[in-house]
DNA sequence: GTGAAAGCGCTAACAG
DNA sequence: CTGTTAGCGCTTTCAC
């Protein structure tokens, strides 16, 4: 163990508090010799505060607890890291617990967090319906990031599905495309239903008609596409450009597409959502809108902490619209593409996904 | 706030100490009579223990410290997922902090975690050299999970790379193959010269002879499996099946054989290495070993419980072995296909990735 | 079997 | 400006 408060003050010839008043930067004021004299011990000595020992004291752990429903979801990880980045510009630290979509282990999560004194919990891709009632009895603020299902629910933070859509939809428009189709998730998913109904008003805004034909219903997954994308192939009359509700849905349509002897851009385009790793490593690079994950963290984080300082008490939700990444499936002429930085450290963190290479 | 223990003691009309001893299943004897009066108090109370408060009597936190190098790493979520599930079953939390591959930082993190009294940490894509010297001097223990770059170092928890090389060319040779190419990683890369190694010696193994012209070196990118699947098509003589030396970089090779109008594994077999996720969506489905790193998240906690025990001291590097898993794109009989379950929950944590659905 | 009391390391009144 | 001291909530001798 390192030095105690104790031992640099007896070191520095000076007491314990005021050791601490400089050691804490407190506003106490402290004669600039001596403040010297405990700085040099306390460094000579390798003084390092016992935090559990502050917040027995001041009541503040610097700690926010993140409970989260599973960790290997693809939006997991960059939602903590905007949560941990935002936390350690206020010098906080995330705890996080796994829940693994189970109530009974999120109530556990919850009294294993508050019994750690943390000052506020973050539920990142939580689906459950209302804080626990010890969570409640706490006082304590909490915040969702990225809540799934369901309806709009205070202290949340979610992607805004509806104007995400309208940018790929638009930019569908934008290109000359007339006959636009739309490949959605099941309609169970509140972000499904608002990007349908996104691609709807944005046709209808552009004096566009709906053709219900071209609309089809899937399971937000791969082969989901597949079977998607055959179905919009069986009309008399195609489409020339697809919005299809996610990456994964997308790449499978591409597959159809190729199974068809078809090729994205050139005989259909397409453009999808979520900005998923893979859509910028496969061809064709997927046009897709970002599901701004990494903001969304950070701002879940940001609203804890004004929480956390009683400036704010209950919110309404949050939505943080993500970004139009324009790249080759669209067809989009090169010079209308994003710019996108090659970076291979894990630095962007306004991207979704590292890009370092692996294994 | 909950009850505290005193609160619970004067209830219960007992001491604190009584109260302790029942509240911490204490050997210290109880009478049976005592300890139900207690115990029903604390729960009408909801009594939660203060775990700082604890902690500081008894220099315990039941914490250990995670130090992730960038949790956007594809490998990072399921080693902490690894890690957190063993520290669960012993009662313990991981407190994660990023150090966004920066010496300083990771210093930084180390100290906080100290400050936060961790009883040990991991290091998880470290790729530092050793631990800093105040690591060294808290004597606590440390372990790194997955340590990139370098060679063999005590205390880590890595990738049994020749093996797991020597699966995959073991069954493209059992598939009949006799003729098979390596497109490799860096060779500034521990994990592609095993692979590279283990490649030679399961060939010679088997008699096969090694064509260096067979051999060739990429970047661990989809780019450069697409750039080194051309030079190999380039051969006069081509391979059968191709051993790919990570899944990103097969992808790209798969695509470089459909721009040359040939599939795999129709024309070429194709096995690589990660298990990534998007292996198993895409089509041909990759065969490939998986990169365990759950495994080595779990293995990485559990040896560090034990070192936090005191019950071992430095240990030797510890490897562990992937699972082979047989898809598509090595051409085997559907027979010999890998039984994968669909499951939709986060709960295959044996898996590398979870399947959720998304968006 | 039970209780009183010390003390973990620190901060914040309060007194000087 | 500096020091003394109480006490955060808990565990653990030690005495009874």
């Amino acid at each position: 163990m390192s030095a105690t408060l104790e031992e640099v003050a007896k070191a520095a010839g000076v007491s314990v508090a005021t050791a601490s008043r400089v050691l804490t930067q407190s506003a106490h004021p402290v004669r600039a010799e001596t403040r010297q004299k405990v700085l040099r011990f306390a460094q000579a000595m390798d003084y390092r505060p016992n935090l559990l020992a502050r917040s027995m004291r001041t009541d503040r752990t610097h700690t926010i607890g993140i409970v989260a429903d599973n960790l290997l979801s693809p939006f997991t990880p960059p939602i903590i890291q905007g949560i941990q980045d935002f936390l350690k510009t206020i010098d906080y630290l995330g705890l996080i617990v796994n829940a693994d979509w189970d109530p009974s282990i999120e109530r556990e999560a919850i009294t294993t967090l508050l019994s750690r004194a943390v000052e506020g919990i973050i539920f990142v891709e939580s689906s459950h319906l209302a804080p626990t009632q010890e969570l409640v009895e706490s006082q304590k603020p909490y915040m969702y990031a990225h809540r799934l299902f369901g309806s709009s629910v205070q202290n949340s933070v979610v992607p805004d599905d509806y104007q995400g859509a309208q940018l790929v939809v638009e930019h569908l428009i934008r290109l000359g495309h007339r006959r636009i189709a739309h490949i959605a998730g099941p309609r169970g998913w509140h972000s499904a239903r608002r990007r349908v109904e996104s691609y709807r008003a944005t046709l209808l805004q552009h004096g566009l008609p709906i053709d219900p034909a071209l609309i089809v219903e899937s399971d937000w997954m791969f082969e989901g596409g597949v079977t998607a994308m055959k179905q919009i192939l069986s009309q008399p009359r195609l489409p020339t450009a697809i919005f299809v509700g996610n990456d994964m849905m997308a790449l499978g349509a591409i597959e159809a597409l190729r199974t068809a002897g078809l090729q994205a851009p050139k005989d259909i385009a397409l453009a999808a959502y979520d900005n998923r790793e893979v859509s910028q490593i496969l061809h064709p690079k997927l046009t897709t809108v970002s599901l701004p994950a990494y903001h969304m963290g950070q701002k879940a984080a940001e609203l804890i902490w004004l929480k956390v300082q009683g400036e704010v008490g209950d919110l309404e939700e949050v939505k943080i619209c993500g970004q139009l990444y324009i790249r080759e499936s669209c067809g989009a002429p090169p010079a209308l593409r994003t710019l996108e930085a090659v970076d291979m450290g894990g630095n962007a963190r306004h991207r979704q996904a590292g890009k370092q290479p692996q294994s």
